[in-house]
DNA sequence: CTGTTAGCGCGTTCAT
DNA sequence: ATGAACGCGCTAACAG
């Protein structure tokens, strides 16, 4: 251990095997016309000098460049916002090893303009990472990209059958499940209600989250009520008429807003005067998601980390399109939970 | 946009400036001997072409190997073998890309120890990623290394005065305070004692994490007391006893195990009945403090990323012998808060 | 001071 | 079915 692995090159092969450079590539990349004799001959070499191509001289003598394309919803909540950035940092990372990223926008709430424009992608990009929903003809798009050949990842919300790579997201069930367990201790045996906030039931995540939270409340916290789930479109206006509704009832010891808009709900937590008392627990850290939590209006946010996620999805598609390895523990991605004292 | 860039490559810019490609290569890698006038004229070419160097074939043709050392302690917790086995996996992932690592255990109890270590290395590597200590001589040795053109890193625990490049790790003080805050807020005004068990208040991260602990406890938890600090070397046998001595009294409503050891913790609650009951907070998930958790012996686990920590330590010492830019986003080591639901 | 040239390890035509 | 030779973009030795 520690000496210097003298590396073995494809030449040491050819010399091993009694064969050209250009028989061995043959060989080892499986292409056609080489004798079966021969094949093993190297096969025999590769293995006896124990070879691997070096990944560096194999990118710089394809040459080959790599479109991406990233398809994120439009309408920029902050979350989103903290995507589309970390989309252009990764486009930078990148662009030094030739994949070049186009970033697309969508409306998330509606599946048939993410269907078309899926459905318009054709053979254009090599790999797509795309948030999605789980729609018949969205799920269709993206088996005809597949069946295309275009590496296909779904970044922060899936659509569970389709012929995907890979889901980059969280299990928002257990993300669900999580927020039921923090508000559930931190009110520690106090009873009443808990408030729901959702951007649109129809969205998967945000049904998932729901069915886990209500899962966690309903069997450990008796003493708790969850009160039927209002919709605000992740609207801060639409969600601060809600919580300031909500609030008008004494019960209310608890909100759990499942998506966007949380500053409409710390407004009007605050506006109430009660933001100290009542448990608030939402998604996503962002500048300021960060703020309700140090000032305590909010008491835990759970995140998913953009970055990693964009990151990660970048990795898969790269990895697939030069088939090489990834690292599966890097590539988890985790239900963070940030309370004011934990904030990177 | 969507347009693949035609790659700029160093002959542009020769041809562009009108020498060759040596002297090109040799004003950008700083080398002497190039007059003060086609100096100028090779950067006016880089800028107006807008020229980056392809790291590909840079790494390609520099043709070098890379050699760092991992030092870790030795003696074995669940998070020491979890740090073992992720530069295992780092090792592999960087062979191919000719940085081969080493791995060196020592007693991190022993400053000494760490320090001769330390002292012997000379310039064998090129880079060193070592747990540290926040000891004169263990600084003294880390400086030496530093100037004689080592890269180095403190991993997990940290020498803050050390001329290391950076430290990689967790704010240990921000994690006793995240300890304290779910603590507290777990028992929600219960008033009554919580006990200490850290392996020694002589390593720095443990009475860092003390200190953030004693003070979000003592500054908004008034009907909680914090008992003083018992030294069980991070060992189960010495833990479990502690924890058995803690238990007799009945005002313990708390645990917080600082260090290693949760086998013991958890032996000595289960046996005592009440681990239901207790709130236990301990650090660095594993495949013991997981059973814990879902078994809701363990109400909390703090966790550093042992994987993230080694990878973002290799990718340090890498971007620096490359001098190549890394993504700060990345190198972020996050303060995790694991609770039943959210085990990725 | 500056230019020429031979690699680095592999992919990819062309010949044979 | 197999081999020779050039190119990818850059570095480094050696000339001039």
């Amino acid at each position: 251990m520690g000496i210097v692995a003298e590396r073995v090159t494809l030449e040491d092969v050819a010399r091993e095997a009694r064969v050209s450079l250009a028989t061995v590539d043959r060989a080892i990349n499986g292409r056609p016309g080489v004798h079966s004799r021969t094949l093993s001959r190297v096969e025999a070499a590769i293995a006896k000098l124990n070879y691997r191509p070096d990944p560096v001289a194999t990118r710089l003598s394809r040459n080959q460049a790599f479109q991406f394309c990233f398809i994120l919803p439009v309408g920029g909540t902050s979350f989103v916002e903290l995507l589309s950035e970390q989309v252009r940092l990764t486009a930078e990372w990148l662009a030094p090893q030739r994949a070049y990223i186009d970033t697309l926008l969508v409306d998330v709430f509606d599946p048939d303009a993410l269907a078309s424009l899926l459905e318009g992608l054709g053979k254009r990009y090599h790999g797509v990472a795309t948030v999605a929903l789980d729609h018949p003809r969205v799920r269709a798009a993206l088996d005809e990209l597949a069946s295309l050949g275009v590496a296909v990842v779904t970044l922060v919300s899936d659509a569970p059958a389709a012929r995907r790579l890979r889901y980059v997201g969280i299990d928002n069930a257990a993300a669900g499940r999580t927020a039921g367990t923090l508000i559930g201790r931190f009110l520690a045996g106090r009873p009443g209600v808990v408030g729901l906030i959702a951007g649109s039931m129809a969205l998967r995540d945000h049904s998932e989250r729901r069915f886990g939270f209500a899962q966690v409340i309903g069997a450990e916290y008796p003493a708790l009520t969850v009160a039927p789930t209002e919709e605000g479109r992740d609207d801060d206006r639409q969600n601060e008429a809600i919580v300031r509704r909500m609030l008008q009832s004494p019960d209310i010891v608890g909100i759990y807003n499942i998506g966007a808009g949380n500053r409409g709900v710390a407004a009007a937590l605050e506006a109430s005067g009660r933001a100290q008392d009542i448990v608030y627990v939402g998604h996503e850290l962002t500048a300021h998601t960060r703020r309700f939590l140090v000032r305590g209006i909010m008491d835990a946010c759970i995140n998913q980390d953009a970055g990693h996620e964009v990151r990660s999805a970048a990795r898969v598609l790269m990895a697939h399109c030069l088939n090489e390895q990834l690292m599966p523990d890097q590539e988890r991605i985790r239900i963070d939970i940030f309370i004011r004292d934990n904030l990177s």
